[in-house]
DNA sequence: TAAAAAAATGTAATCGATTACATTTTTACT
DNA sequence: AGTAAAAATGTAATCGATTACATTTTTTTA
C-alpha cells in the first residue's frame, strides 16, 4: 500500500497523453476532446489517483483553506454557527481550520501568519473584538484577502459581515412585554466592549422611549453573557427598592442565571417577574420555565458567512463589504413571560 | 505589499549563504555555526520571511494538519472536546481541520481521500460509529497513519483511544442512589449501536446486580441521547404500574427531558423521583433543579487525544494502540437526587 | 605539523501539479 | 482543395522548501 504515490505522470503514461492533458482533465475538462478525456478518466478511476493538494496549492499559490476564528471554542453557543459554516464549505474543496482566539495572545499576528504561511486564503471571524489598531493592521496587510465577520463584527470597517438583526430582536422583546402589560422593564446587558451588547441595549432603550416607558439608572444592568452575570444581576435587582416587573437579557445564559437566582430568593418567573432571553440556545426550550427568547438562526448565520466567503474567494475581490447580510430574528414566546401581577 | 513572496532564496542572498543553510537555520539550527545562524536569523527578522507551508509539505510529504471528525458539529457537547484538542495542537505547527460526519454520506471515503490528497497526517475521531467493514477499510488503507478515537471508540480494533471511565460513571450513579435508599432504579439508555450506551448500560446492570437490586424489563428504557428521548422515556415511566423511585440517564440531555416531562405530569424531581444525568454539560449546574450527574472532563478528553496524536505523529508509529487512556469521571451531587419518599 | 575526523556549508535534484508558450490537429470557409 | 482560424495537445519552466551528496573548513589526534 505504501510505495510511491500515484502522480499525474503515472496517469499521463497510462492514458497515453501528456501531464498537461491530465491536469486539464482535472480542472478544465471542457478543453479536451472526448477521447482523451475518457482515457484520462479511465486511468484515474483505475489507479485511484488523487491530486496532491500541496503540489497544486504551491503552484497555484492557494491554500484551499479558510480560518474560522472563534472567541471561545468551549462556548457551545458557537457550535451551530460552526455547523453552518461547515455546511457552506462542503462540496467546495476548501478545508475549514478552526482557531480559538483565547489560545493565543496576539490574534492579529496569528491571522497574518496564517495568511503569510499560505495556510489560508480567507478568514471568517466570529470574534468582533478587534481594536482600531488591529483592524488597521489587518486591512493593511491583508489587502484583497477576503475577511467575513459572522455574528459579531467590527464597527467602521469595510469587512463583510453577516449578522442577526439584533436591534429588532431587542425591540421585539420589549414590545412583547409591553403588550403583556409590563411598564417597568430592566435590561441586563453584556460586556461593555461587545458590539452585540451595544446594539441590543440601544434597541432596548430606543424601543422603551418609543413606548414612553420610564427609564432610570436602574433600567440597565451591565454584565457579560454568562450565567454568572445573571446571578449577579438578579442580586442587584433584588436590592432595588422598586423592582421591575420584567427583564430582558442580552443572552439566554444571563436569563437562566437570573431565573435561577430569583427563584432562590423566592421570586417566581413568570409569576412575579417575566424574563426574556436572547439567542434561543438548546436549553431554552427545556429549561424550567421554558424561556421566551429572541431566536437567532445560528446555522444560517454560519451558512451565509461561508457562502459569502466562497463568493469572495472566487472573485478574488478586495474586501469591500459587498457581502453583508442581516438575518431576521424571531421572538419565541414560551413560559418565562406572563402579564404582570398587578393586571392579574 | 503584494509583489512576490519572500523566499528562502532571498534570505540566502541577504545573509550571504546558501538556501540549504537557510533551511537548516529553520529546522536544524544546531547544525549551524553561530555566525551564519545569526546572519540568517537577522535576514529573516528583517524581511519578515515566513516559510511557505505548501512547499515544505510537498517536499516533506506531510500535511501538517489533522482531521477531527465530529458526529454532529451542531451538538454543543463536542465544543469542549474541540477546545481541548485545539489546545493540544497550539504550539505545534499542526492545523486542525474539522469535519462533520453528518455532512457526507461516506465518511470512510472522505477520510481516505483527505489522507490521499495529502490534506491530513492523522485523524482524531469523536465518532465511534464505524462498521466492521469501515474499520477494515481504514486499517487497510491507512496503515501507519495515526488514528485516535476520543470520547467514543470502536470495539475490537487497534486504534488508540482516549475515553472516560464510563463503567465507573454508571456505577457511581447507582451507588449514589442506593446510598440514598433507592431500591428501584430505571436506566434510560442511548441508541442501541452506540458504544457509550453499551458500556454505561452494562455498568448500570452490573452494579445493580452487585447491590442485589431487582431488575425487570422495565429497568432499561432505550432512547437516544436527546432531550426528546427523555420526554419519551418519561411518558413510558408514567405508564409503569410500579414506578421507579430513581432514574439514571445516559446523558444530561435525557435527564433534562425526563425532568421536564415528569414535571408536566405533576411529578416532582427529586421529591417524587430522583434523576441522575451523565456528562455534566453546561446547563446542568443551573437547570432547575440543578442536576446530579457524572462529570466527564471533556476538555481533558480532547487534550489527551491531541497529545496522543502529536506523539504518534512524531514517532510515525503504526496505529498499535500504544496511546490509550481512560479518564476518571466524578459524581457531582446536586439537587436532582434525594432519598426516596418512603424513607422520608 | 600532517593526516584523519568532524563540522559546516554548498550544489542541485526533488516533491507533484499547473500553465505559458509552442506545436499539431481539426474545423470552417472561400 | 487550400488556407485561416480554432481546438487540442505537448514541452518544459515554475511554485518554494528540503535534503542527498559533495565539498570546504575546522578541530582533533598522533
Amino acid at each position: 500500500m505504501n510505495k510511491r504515490n500515484t502522480t499525474i505522470q503515472d496517469i499521463a503514461k497510462a492514458a497515453g497523453v501528456s501531464t498537461a492533458t491530465v491536469s486539464r482533465a482535472l480542472s478544465n475538462p471542457e478543453l479536451l476532446s472526448q477521447t482523451k478525456l475518457l482515457a484520462v478518466k479511465e486511468a484515474i478511476k483505475h489507479t485511484g489517483y488523487r491530486v496532491n493538494r500541496n503540489a497544486r496549492n504551491l503552484r497555484k499559490q492557494k491554500a484551499a483553506a479558510v480560518l474560522v476564528l472563534v472567541p471561545n471554542l468551549g462556548n457551545p453557543f458557537f457550535s451551530k454557527i460552526l455547523s453552518g459554516i461547515n455546511k457552506g464549505f462542503s462540496g467546495t474543496d476548501y478545508s475549514v481550520l478552526i482557531a480559538d482566539s483565547e489560545s493565543f495572545d496576539d490574534k492579529t499576528q496569528r491571522i497574518q501568519n496564517a495568511f503569510q504561511d499560505g495556510q489560508i486564503d480567507g478568514l471568517i471571524s466570529l470574534d468582533g473584538a478587534f481594536s482600531e489598531n488591529e483592524v488597521a493592521e489587518i486591512s493593511y496587510h491583508l489587502i484583497d484577502k477576503p475577511v467575513v465577520f459572522a455574528c459579531e463584527w467590527v464597527e467602521n470597517t469595510d469587512f463583510s459581515s453577516i449578522r442577526s438583526d439584533n436591534d429588532s430582536g431587542a425591540r421585539l422583546a420589549v414590545q412583547h412585554l409591553y403588550n403583556l402589560g409590563h411598564r417597568k422593564i430592566t435590561h441586563i446587558s453584556g460586556p461593555d466592549s461587545n458590539i452585540l451588547t451595544k446594539v441590543r441595549q440601544a434597541g432596548f432603550l430606543s424601543e422603551c422611549k418609543k413606548l414612553k416607558l420610564e427609564l432610570t439608572n436602574e433600567s440597565i444592568i451591565r454584565g457579560d453573557f454568562s450565567i454568572q452575570a445573571g446571578y449577579a444581576a438578579a442580586s442587584q435587582i433584588l436590592s432595588f427598592s422598586e423592582k421591575p416587573t420584567a427583564i430582558t437579557c442580552a443572552s439566554d445564559e444571563i436569563a437562566i442565571g437570573v431565573i435561577s437566582q430569583l427563584r432562590k430568593a423566592g421570586i417566581s418567573v413568570p409569576n412575579d417577574i417575566s424574563v426574556v432571553g436572547f439567542d434561543d440556545i438548546e436549553i431554552s426550550n427545556t429549561y424550567i420555565p421554558t424561556l421566551t427568547t429572541v431566536r437567532q438562526d445560528r446555522f444560517e448565520l454560519g451558512l451565509s458567512a461561508s457562502q459569502a466567503m466562497v463568493k469572495s474567494l472566487n472573485n478574488v475581490k478586495p474586501q469591500l463589504s459587498i457581502y453583508n447580510k442581516v438575518i431576521d430574528v424571531e421572538l419565541v414566546v414560551r413560559e418565562s413571560t406572563a402579564p404582570p401581577l398587578s393586571t392579574k
